[in-house]
RNA sequence: GCGGGGGUUUCCGAGACUGGUCAAAGGAGCAAGGCUUAGGACCUUGUCGCGUAGGCGUUCGUGGGUUCAAGUCCCACCCCCCGCACCA
């Protein structure tokens, strides 16, 4: 059992010392040229990045095989904050954290305090991974490789993004984010402790008068302020008085912090608890109304400006608020109400739904049974209310020049006229809280001047979608996720304030971000040999260099002589990036279908003429550990080192492929892995048997003429999948179905071997090189042939070894078994003698003529074909028998039913003389249903017949009988 | 909510674009038999129901429809998974 992974080790070492992945530029070969999205340098590689990669390498081995030159490299990606984010949590002492690393990274303990250095943290998981690429049996050219962080490759990158500047498709912009006051930066989601998912918020603040200050009252629902009966404050909560731009403002204390992220200047003049403005009036933007200033427990001083206007009418809270008031004495006199005032408020209808009467907010509140503002079901109430309204409702007469339109039309107009006037300003805030994994309360802050790519501009997209439809994409269906990606992506942000990677080159405060520095970086891969063979220093590698190599801009001699790089050297770059590129295949989990993938056909079709862009995009699912999420807290976390340290690198890699294609999601389980791994064990058992075997055949019968057919079928099959990305039906193919074939040609066979069969173990073995190719490589040899299995030919299919004569040969002799043992099992009896009926001449005669007629005619219909076949009859035989025109139409039934290339290859076998080879099969037949067996025609004098089963025999189904 | 992908026989999955060879490939599991000192090895058979003749009946999320014929085409509905951005 542990011979298997044994020699993985000894070919490893093979193919490095006789270094046949290194592929360099040669002219005469055409090339191929396959990627892998780098992993993340922050942990160990795991069962997901081995199945991706698994795709990739027996991609690039397929191709090999085929002639191709092939070019397989591998790299690092240090950039970003995670690799920082995690020293830093080593740092803090992070008990989990540790223990994460300790336990399934297997970290030791000499190495973990190291960590606090990022740096050599990322250098300590390279190293480790680069030992399993290697254990995994990955082709892969490592003269090639590199991380993020190298300064030649930083070099590449500032190249790239003047590039992209200078043609204007990187833009300064300002836009909100979810921000961490104590660490400085966005949190994004997976920086979160509290609050996934949830992003900043666009709240209007409705500019209310009250005395010479502004009281701004947030809503989301702007049109409703004609429908304003009055406000409401929390009278416990804090609030200020402060300068905003120039203005007075009263405001919740909360809310004057976080406008001053939000470019605002701020500055707090005096602070008070809500009640005292309680009683008090403010004027309404816009209609100029006085409306009393009321108590309500439901707002939150923490949520926007912490103060709201009150529409009952449309808005539940407030209507509930209001109801809750008007029965609270106790409220009315601590805060100086009058109960006239409350009496005076009257819910103002303003929108006109479908469904709703007078007063939705009351409908929704009845419908849901919302007892009070404190009731959570007034949430729900809020929601109908709002997307019925929003949708459908249309602003009645007295909602001023916006009468008559809808919500939905007016909305944004509405806005920008009330901010145009001053009597309304915007502010962002997060709909539910975020706590950073600091444990800090995040916030809303307005970035300024960031750098943004235009993902937006529409002749970007364009572009895209044309390298897009310039590639091939497997499977198919991810087109379309791409093409809504494509529409869907607005300007993104590509750089930030801290990480490792590589500073904008015009604004060096700024470092590119993760997904916007990996775009093109294949490029690199082509030129990065030469730049570490001949030690070419980082500032050698200027703008003039990159423009020359990629763009064959400028002067070589001169560039020679500014660079210090040799023309020689710069000829042999260039030569090589043309060479290489476009990238052949680029192949990743789906996940990076709407960020990774797609930004690498923005950039590539940016910067790239169409000869540069990519050829074959592949996207696959993501791995399942025995059907659930792998995830290191969820403690099913399996690393790739661990699966190869178990199962053997081709059980692995096989296991993993034969899980599934497409998008599907694999699932890793140690059943499968261990059934890879006997299977492949087996495979090997067979193969000893085969090659050490004598041959005691040397010519070939129909059995090796069928052997030989169907792995033609199976070449085709095999190479085709391939071809799509189809691993698993490859994989199956190359391993299942060949070995079935196997499996009845020596049980056909018995004990007696044929050269063929050698031979057909030479061509299944190389179809599964791509898949178990140290395995393959011991076969291979054991076979008797010298070079390495990972160069052999890749088996090509020849028609002219496609023999459908012994294909239906052996169809025959299985079907016959199968109905043999069918009616064994019906009848529960054993026979002692099986007669074996085989169809009449004038039978055939019918059955080839029907072929031949439907595939003359357009649409073959019952009538037409019976019609020829009929007077065809009459003309040969002068005279027609009842059974016979009843055989004829069944027949011709049979046949329509057929599809039309099955027909055609009929028509080609022509008349199975069936006697003579089950004449051939008998003993095998014999051995098989322990029963004698005896063969005649239909129609020969003395058949022995006393059931009258001759008669049911027709072309390609002898009349069986047993006794 | 928006966008993308799916629901097939015990399980995983092929088949669906191009309707008929589909009770539906292949693998796994399970059962029986063989081979074996033994086997998580290998070989054979069976694995929707019925059946003393190779057959018949009922199935491919649900309900309709088109067709001589539907797992495959059309319509409606139900359910599941994934993505939704300052970040890998």
């Amino acid at each position: 059992m542990k011979a298997l992974p044994q020699f993985e080790a000894k070919w490893q070492k093979a193919w490095e010392k006789a270094r046949i992945f290194e592929a360099d530029r040669d002219e005469k070969r055409k090339k191929f040229f396959v990627t892998f999205p780098y992993s993340y340098a922050n942990g160990p590689l795991h069962v997901g990045h081995a199945f991706t990669a698994a795709r990739v390498d027996a991609f690039a081995r397929f191709k090999r095989m085929q002639g191709f030159n092939v070019l397989f490299p591998w790299a690092w990606h240090w950039t970003g904050q995670t690799i920082a984010g995690a020293s830093e949590r080593i740092k803090a002492g992070d008990p989990d954290f540790i223990k994460a690393l300790r336990e399934i990274d297997r970290v030791p303990a000499t190495e973990l305090h190291k960590f606090i250095d990022p740096e050599y943290m990322a250098q300590y998981y390279t190293r480790e991974n680069r030992t399993t690429v290697n254990a995994a049996g990955f082709s892969i050219d490592w003269r090639r490789e590199f991380n993020t962080t190298t300064p030649a490759f930083s070099q590449f990158v500032e190249w790239q993004y003047r590039e992209l500047h200078s043609k204007g498709y990187v833009t300064k912009g300002t836009h909100p984010v979810v921000w961490c006051p104590h660490c400085r930066s966005p949190t994004g989601d997976h920086d979160r402790q509290e609050g996934e998912g949830v992003s900043p918020e666009e709240y209007v603040l409705m500019k209310f008068r009250y005395n010479d200050h502004y009281l701004p009252a947030a809503t989301f629902r702007p049109e409703t302020i004609f429908g304003v009966t009055n406000i409401w404050m929390n009278p416990d909560a804090e609030y200020v008085e402060a300068e905003v731009d120039g203005e007075k403002w009263v405001l919740s204390k909360a809310a004057a912090d976080k406008l001053s992220e939000q470019k605002h200047d701020i500055e707090v003049t005096s602070s008070f608890q809500g009640s005292k403005l309680i009683g008090k009036e403010a004027t309404t933007p816009l209609t100029d109304k006085n409306v009393p200033i009321l108590p309500a427990r439901f707002v939150d001083a923490h949520s926007a400006s912490g103060i709201v206007y009150s529409v009952p009418a449309h808005a539940p809270f407030d209507w509930l608020a209001l109801k809750d008031l008007q029965k609270d004495t106790e409220s009315q006199t601590k805060y100086g109400i009058p109960k006239n005032v409350l009496e005076k408020i009257q819910p103002i209808s303003i929108i006109r739904t479908e469904g709703f009467d007078e007063y939705p907010a009351a409908e929704a509140i009845a419908q849901v049974g919302a007892k009070d503002q404190c009731d959570p079901k007034a949430e729900k109430a809020t929601k109908l209310v709002y997307k019925k309204e929003f949708h459908k409702g249309v602003l009645k007469e007295n909602c001023g020049k916006y009468a008559g339109k809808t919500v939905q039309e007016i909305k944004s107009i509405l806005i920008k006229d009330l901010v145009d006037t001053n009597d309304a300003e915007t502010m962002y805030d997060l709909p539910e809280p975020v706590v950073c994994r600091c444990l800090n309360p995040c916030i809303v802050k307005v970035l300024e001047e960031q750098w943004f790519l235009k993902y937006s501009d529409e002749a970007w997209k364009n572009k895209a979608k044309e390298a897009l439809s310039n590639a091939a994409v497997y499977p198919e269906s991810a087109t379309q996720w791409f093409l809504a990606t494509i529409d869907w992506l607005q300007d993104w942000p590509c750089a930030r304030r801290s990480g490792l990677g590589t500073p904008l080159p015009w604004d060096m405060e700024w470092i590119i971000e993760t997904l916007s520095d990996s775009t093109i970086y294949m490029a690199f891969y082509t030129i990065n040999k030469h730049i570490k063979e001949q030690k070419i220093s980082s500032e050698r590698l200027t703008v003039d260099v990159f423009n020359w190599i990629f763009y064959n801009k400028g002067d070589r001699d001169e560039i020679a002589e500014t660079s210090g790089i040799s023309k020689a050297v710069l000829r042999e770059m260039q030569d090589e990036f043309t060479y290489w590129y476009p990238v052949d295949m680029r192949n990743s989990a789906k996940e990076l279908i709407p960020n990774h993938l797609t930004f690498f056909l923005f950039h590539h079709a940016a910067l790239f003429p169409r000869i540069h862009w990519p050829k074959i995009i592949g996207a696959n699912g993501m791995l399942m550990k025995e059907k659930k999420k792998m995830s290191k807290s969820k403690g099913n976390f399996v690393t790739f080192r661990s699966a190869l340290e178990q199962y053997g690198a081709d059980a692995t890699r096989c296991a993993l492929l034969l899980s599934a294609e497409g998008m599907d999601d694999p699932d890793w389980s140690n059943d499968g892995a261990r059934d890879a791994m006997s299977k492949l064990e087996s495979f090997y058992n067979l193969s000893q048997t085969i090659s050490e075997g004598k041959f005691t055949e040397e010519t070939s019968g129909q059995l090796e003429a069928w052997l030989v057919s169907v792995l033609q079928h199976r070449i085709n099959r095999v190479t085709d999948s391939l071809e799509k990305l189809k691993t698993r039906t490859a994989l199956e193919n190359a391993f299942f179905a060949i070995w079935n074939d196997f499996r009845w040609y020596m049980r056909r066979k018995g004990r007696s071997q044929n050269r063929v069969q050698k031979e057909a173990l030479g061509i299944w073995t190389r179809l599964l090189a791509p898949f178990a190719p140290h395995l393959c490589e011991e076969v291979w040899r054991n076979l008797g042939n010298d070079g390495f299995i990972s160069l052999a030919d890749w088996p090509k299919s020849d028609t002219g070894k496609v023999d459908p004569v012994a294909e239906e040969g052996e169809t025959l002799v299985k079907s016959i078994l199968e109905d043999s043992l069918s009616i064994i099992q019906a009848t529960k009896t054993k026979p002692k003698e099986i007669y074996l009926y085989g169809a009449v001449d004038w039978k055939w005669d019918v059955f080839l003529e029907g072929l031949r007629l439907s595939l003359t005619i357009e649409e073959p219909s019952q009538k037409d074909l019976m019609k020829q076949l009929i007077q065809l009859m009459e003309r040969q035989k002068g005279e027609i028998t009842k059974g016979a025109v009843r055989f004829t139409s069944n027949v011709i039934n049979e046949i329509i039913r057929i599809p039309k290339d099955r027909r055609e290859w009929l028509l080609r076998v022509g008349k199975v003389d069936e006697c003579v080879i089950l004449e051939k099969a008998k003993r095998f037949l014999e051995r098989e249903l322990a029963s004698k067996i005896s063969i005649r025609n239909e129609g020969e004098a003395d058949v022995y017949d006393p059931k009258n089963r001759a008669k049911f025999a027709k072309p390609h189904r002898p009349g069986i009988y047993h006794e």
